[in-house]
This record gives C-alpha cells, structure tokens and sequence, in this order.
DNA sequence: TTGACGCCCATAAAAACCCATGTTATCCCA
DNA sequence: TGGGATAACATGGGTTTTTATGGGCGTCAA
C-alpha cells in the first residue's frame, strides 16, 4: 500500500504544473498508472488525491452493492465526477485542474500534506490555520483521555 | 475494469455527433467493440454510458438470475432493450440517437459525467441542478460522513 | 431526389513531451 | 574528514502532438 507522509511546498508555474514531491512519486511507483487522482475533499477545502488502485477499489467496493443505489449515487456524484486523473510529465508534475485549484483556494504555492493511504494539496496559509486547530483540538482530547482514565482507575468518588 | 472520471462540457454539432472525452476512449480502448453503448438511465434524466463488456456481463446476469420474477432482472430488461451500440468515428465522435437525446433534454451542448463503470451524458443545466442537490443531500447524510471518512483515512490502498 | 450515414480532411486551441538550469543533497576518495 | 565530483530534484520554457470541432464528398436506401 502507498503510504504518504510528511509536508512540502511547492511552486506552481504558470502552466498550472507542480512537482508531486518525489517521496510521494516512489511510493505510487507500483501503481497500474502512472499519476494520481485528485479530487475536492468532500470535508475540507483542500484538494485530495490517491492512486489509481485505490479509487479503482472504492468505486468497484460500491458497485458490487448496487449501481443504482442512493449511496453509489452520491458517491459518484461527489467524488467520481469531480475526479480528475492527472498523469505525471516526464520530471513528475501534474497539471492541477482549475475546479480544483479554486476548491482549494491554491495560486502560486501549494502545500502537500501526507495522510496515510492519501495526500493532500492546500493553500499554505489555509493548511497553517488547519493544523494550528488540529493541534490545539489533539492537546484538548489527550487531556481529556488522561481524565478519563485516571477517573476510571482511581477509586470511586 | 473501465473507470469513468471528471466532468467534460462537449458540443453536438448540426449532424448530432459528439466527441466523447479523449479519456474515456482510452478507458475504452481494451474493450471489445470500438464505442460506446447508451441507454436512458433509469433513476435521471440522463443518457447512461459504458463500453460492450459491462453491457455484456449484464446480459449473462440476466440468465444467471432468476429470469421471471427478479426485479433486478427486469430492471436489466429494460436497460438492454432501450439500449444502442453507438460506434466511433474516426474521430472519436458518436451519433446519439434521438430518443436518447429527448429523454435527457440535450441540444446543441452535452455534460459528461464520470461515475467509475458508467459515465453519463447530461443537459449542462440539468446537470447543474442535479449536482447541487446532490451535494446538499450529501451533507445532510450520514452515509455521506461514513463514506468520506473511508475516503480520507480509509483501510486497504 | 433527399436524407441518413460512413469516411476523409482542415484547423485552432489545449495538452503532452522534451530539453535546459540552478540548487540541494549525496557520495567518494584522497 | 574535508571537499570536490555526482546525482537527484524542483523549476522554467520551447516545441510537437492530441483533441475537439467544423465541413466536404460519396454511398446506400427509402
């Protein structure tokens, strides 16, 4: 499984192109095609992206329920349509789509942030203000976990 | 398998041919018949697409499912007899048939859309309503949420 | 004929491809 | 271990190839 980790900012030219960071290009090296597919995540304004296996494997998951399904719709409609496949040029650029570009609020400089079996593409100041929450909110449920656990171990009060 | 992606705005010209998105064609390219077959969708008002194979395996599902009473059964029936073989030209442009053209309200512009196995044509501004209340709906539902978060933090890549 | 259809060619715009460069990180060997 | 040689990478720009789209010409049939 391609696994995407850590952070990078990247230029994008006047083309519209941006280098996909080289440790994320190894890692989709196995893939069956040679890019990625991005799309605009359903939960923030940033742009997501996989390998083709992976949206493969969901969109054939789905189907075997029913293609006509509400849940197959929805999927289709909210992911599948606004996906975009982008094939790597010969230095390992991707030309972003303007939907996407606009989704995400991305001009000059795009941060890509790794998560796991997916990446993401963000505006650098919006991703600032993303994981200065995220951290704060991670500080807060730790707490609250160290709470909860000596309330749970300690006698009854 | 044939995965449909993205969306693509194309123009019907005076003799009704469309050329069908470059990309779809080479997700078609393996496929044993050089071109498309469409049928009106079922659940929109839309011309449903996908290549001969898929077409084919639906008509082997017919047989293997109880051919009388099944309701997927019938639902496949009315599917195939509606359905027609659309060829590309040299090209890459396919003729759509009138009836087709009046269930889905298309004129003189065509909204492609990807949803993995099927793409669908559309009416643009059919299509732009479709979406918006789909992605209202998609953010009311929880199914959406559950969906999303398979997406973005999801199991096997 | 008339018209539907297949086949061929033309063209402008967009996308893919190829090569060049500066910079950084890595390697190698004295 | 120091420091030059090498390789990898992000970036820029030019050039070729595709693609969508328009139209012409023959054929076959009603």
């Amino acid at each position: 499984m391609a696994l995407f980790l850590s952070r990078y900012d990247n230029k994008v030219d006047k083309k519209g192109r941006v280098s996909v960071p080289a440790p994320y290009r190894t890692a989709l090296a196995a893939q069956s095609f040679p890019g990625i597919v991005a799309y605009p995540s359903p939960v923030s304004d940033a742009i997501e992206c996989c390998g083709m296996d992976r949206m493969e494997r969901l969109a054939a998951g789905i189907e075997t329920f029913n293609p006509f399904s509400d849940e197959f719709g929805a999927f289709a409609t909210a992911i599948l349509s606004r996906a975009h496949q982008l094939s790597f040029d010969s230095e390992g650029r991707v030309v972003l789509p303007e939907p996407l570009l606009s989704h995400a609020g991305v001009a000059e400089l795009a941060t890509f942030a790794g998560r796991g079996p997916v990446f993401q593409i963000w505006n650098p100041d919006a991703y600032a203000a993303y994981e200065r929450e995220a951290s704060l909110q991670a500080r807060e449920q730790a707490g609250q976990l160290a709470l909860a656990q000596q309330l749970g171990a300690g006698g009854a009060t």
